[in-house]
DNA sequence: CTGCATACTCGTACGATGTACGTTACAGTA
DNA sequence: TACTGTAACGTACATCGTACGAGTATGCAG
């Protein structure tokens, strides 16, 4: 494996990583610390716990070391989070690139959903932190050999990319607001029929307020916006409205 | 103004204000605190100084109050998070819909999109927050009216909104971590020269390793992905294909 | 073997933050 | 005057990031 720290940009400032050099590693192995082990244990502690989770002695515990020592191997907290993000994107970077396009382009985007899903405290960590780091490097180069045997202009290429990844992205964090709302809801422990009135009483109160035709009829028609079930069906809806508005850029 | 506590659903726990009742308000209208003062100058100072500022202590004295006082409004910092997002909900709750479909989608995706530019802590704290509040329900209100003199679904039109929102949602988020990082380098004090020669040298890195051909590609081809002029043009290319495809499904 | 530099590890401590708890202040009522 | 409900607030504590510096292990030069 390669060394990828050397691919970030140089609007991120990446330490280079303090293990030692190659020639006394041998005689240290027994240290067990190393940055990639840390940012694996974060990234463990992430998936398990949550984002609310992820502090620097609770890392340090689960590795088995004193806090300040993870200070070695990482500069920041921001750092290490930097780092979680792109060593996520890697898992999706090695996606499969074949003939056709349109497949081309959903697949990739039904992976990123899946990994989002599988780590949803990506969103979380996401919105302030840079955006190429070498793993998302490599997935850019990827996906936008989608179009090697196309007649488009890298321009549009890259565009096109931007906004499927918006779209999943979007879709996803969406989707996170209505689970997470549930799973903070079993908590209390009502009933089935308990829930069932909440939703009846709140629906009344906006039928009184007569200020809600139309939601009401959502709920009415007994269309659940957040429907556990159809959840990967409303994301394929979109998916096909975006990949079906982007066929026109294609020739 | 009604009181749009009532509308929140079920799943939220939003306290009643414990501003007091109508009967003594006006005996103790010297006291200056209540839940929507302190919600506004929480979004006041997030939108001044960014998600990071937004603590109660602060809040309280820029209020001129002490922070416990503050817990008498707001049970949490939690729920004033939720009352802040919602808040800025209301900014767009109110857009003009007139009779063609897609240009009134088009301005309500241009109106969400210019709200989380003006607030850009709204993407921070997004992620786990409940997405139905009454300001966000009056939102909804008013775009599903798009549809009211179309032969949609009700279905069909809910999934249309929210896969536009996605969309929305999602181009922010990508701009943000663009622009954030970009504003976080400007505070080292390069010059233009030394930040080129920075660029030119994470060039040459990729390149030798030969990871990263297409990449160059936009490279050498001087696409700057996150370009700060093109980002309107690259939100409106994104936009046109989602209602490009969005138009198959509307008859 | 001795001394020393390098490469790490970690304990202590400090400032910031959310908030539980109890107290204080005041208005209205009786 | 005494009592009650509303609201503001001061103190204190747990948790977090992390600065600082001391401690330890290893390899090497003499």
């Amino acid at each position: 494996m390669t060394d990828l720290d050397a691919f970030w940009p140089p609007s991120v400032a990446i330490a280079p990583r303090r293990a030692g050099s190659a020639r006394n590693r041998d005689a240290q192995r027994h240290k067990a610390l190393s940055r990639d082990e840390i940012v694996q244990a974060a990234v463990a502690l992430a998936d398990s716990e949550g984002a609310g989770a992820v502090n620097m002695r609770r890392i340090a515990k689960d590795l088995g070391v004193g806090a300040m020592s993870l200070y070695w191997h990482v500069t920041d907290k921001e750092q290490l989070l930097d780092l979680m993000l792109d060593a996520v994107e890697g898992e999706s970077a090695s996606v499969e690139v074949n003939s056709d396009w349109r497949e081309d382009l959903e697949r990739i985007a039904r992976l990123k959903r899946q990994m989002l899903l599988r780590h949803p405290w990506v969103v979380d960590f996401m919105s302030g932190r840079p955006p190429y780091g070498p793993n998302a490097l490599l997935h850019i180069e990827r996906t936008l050999s989608v179009f090697d045997a196309l007649d488009v202009d890298t321009r549009t290429a890259l565009q096109i990319l931007t906004t499927i990844d918006a779209y999943v992205t979007g879709s996803v964090l969406n989707q996170l607001r209505e689970t997470r709302v549930e799973q903070a809801q079993i908590h209390p422990g009502l009933s089935n029929a308990e829930v069932a009135a909440g939703m009846k009483a709140w629906r009344d109160r906006l039928d009184r307020s007569g200020m809600f035709h139309r939601v009401l009829r959502v709920f009415d028609e007994g269309i659940d916006p957040d429907a556990a079930e159809t959840r990967d069906q409303r994301f394929e809806f979109g998916l096909d409205c975006v990949l079906n508005g982007v066929t026109a850029r294609i020739p």
